[in-house]
DNA sequence: CGCTTCGTTGAAGATGTTCAATCCAGGTGG
DNA sequence: CCACCTGGATTGAACATCTTCAACGAAGCG
């Protein structure tokens, strides 16, 4: 799973707004690969923050510490997502970032980002990835506020479902999930009590069956309209519009 | 309060990486000043996305509006701040943007956006800008998560107070905050009458005297230990190295 | 002066947390 | 092959927090 792969710079792609050279460059960033165990940090909060990575194989995510010694995991990252853009203009790390099952990633340096800039059509789309992570990022916010807990999980369940859909690791509605209700409900702000009540009413009304790391969806549909899902935030490519203004613009 | 004065761009621009054309251009986006009522819609969700609004006077903010029939805020919007960055690589609005109070904005459109991205330095200073509503939306999802109402509603007043601070709108450590107690209850994810009752709690601590539409904050140091508050994601400039990093690339 | 909107207060009930005990599957070592 | 160990998952019961509903109070505005 690789950066161009990516649904912001596919739609791009095929839209014919990439040069060979662009398509180079962007692969260009994912030529040192570093392999990372189970749990192994990638950064901590308040280091220096001058790179990212590309997640190439496993998941990871990025958290916060709290004071009363649980943490607020602010998203998990999947094959083909960015990690660090939210520090992308802070001098110092905002959050922590770690794998959760052994990975491969890509680390590319701001200097190499910079020279992405220089081409108006690469720009667009790191801004585009930009403000897609923004989108699920509020999107969780919505329902962090005042939906009730199987609401939440659902939610939850539901975007991964998609995100993994999105990168053929969904078969029959089924996929593999490496987390623990902990690490879950340290996403969803909840105990890991509950997200274990919360589990069993979504089981109990043929929502979701869910084996170990094995999670099944029998009804994604009637999961959606349960939640309510908007799945254009995940699925949505680049407005047509914007190969054209692409074009147009020096 | 115009984009040029916003924390990224003025950094851009003392850091002497902004040319002349560079500031022209800025500026030129705020030309077209629309006058806007209090409640006012800027734009629904749902509908057509294809410009940006720079808030140059009053304050406004984006919600959805959820199946329950209450609403979920997502941010608001002070003097300076740019409205719609979330929508950009997307065809629709994911969220409706209202006014608060009355006020101007200024639109401008993507194309305009994109004459932007012919200059690398300016792409960095929308980026940037970009990830900084990031960070923000982060750090509240932070507090929506795990934390109880008294931290919410004092981390919310809190970052209030720096934003403001920094539009010099603080005066002698007491502002002016135009909204209702059901519109912070909206955007903390609690009930109005809680929002009552926590505030009751932070004045019996004497934290927050708050009169009408005027806060005080006697001790902000105090508040701001209470919510371990991290201002560089407020007021941090951009990183030294940015601008050498622009300097050398092409 | 009376209307309307916003804020406050009380009481009852729902929702989620905490703590502790128990269960279960997989891995380890005898 | 089985006993044991371990980390996660589940369950129950007591408790805390927050919501809801309804009534009342206070400020701004015609």
């Amino acid at each position: 799973m690789s950066l161009i792969d990516t649904v912001v710079m596919r739609g791009l792609s095929t839209q014919g707004v990439l040069s060979p050279e662009d398509k180079a460059l962007l692969l260009s960033l994912e030529l040192s690969p570093r392999y990372m165990s189970a749990s192994e940090v990638i950064w901590q909060e308040s280091e220096d923050a001058d790179l990212f990575c590309v997640v190439k194989e496993g998941w990871a995510y990025s958290y916060r510490n709290l004071k009363n010694g649980s943490k607020q995991i602010l998203k998990f990252y999947l094959p083909g997502d960015i990690i660090g853009i939210r520090d992308f203009g802070f001098t110092r790390r905002l959050a922590s970032a770690a794998m959760i099952n052994k990975g491969v990633i890509c680390p590319f340096s701001y200097q190499q980002l910079f020279e992405l800039f220089g081409r108006s059509s690469l720009a667009v789309g790191i801004v585009a990835t930009a403000t897609r992570q923004q989108a699920q990022l509020s999107e969780r916010m919505i329902y962090l506020g005042k939906y009730a807990a199987h609401e939440k999980l659902a939610h939850f369940l539901y975007e991964i479902y998609l995100r993994l859909k999105r990168i053929n690791a969904v078969e029959d509605n089924s996929f593999f999930v490496p987390l623990t209700q902990e690490l879950i409900s340290d996403a969803l702000g909840m105990s890991p009590v509950h997200v274990s009540r919360t589990f069993s009413i979504l089981r109990d009304e043929g929502l979701v069956i869910r084996n170990r790391q094995h999670v099944k969806l029998p009804d994604p549909e009637a999961l959606a309209r349960l939640v309510e899902f908007n799945d254009s935030y995940i699925d949505e490519l680049l407005p047509p519009s914007f190969s054209e203004l692409l074009k147009a613009s020096p």
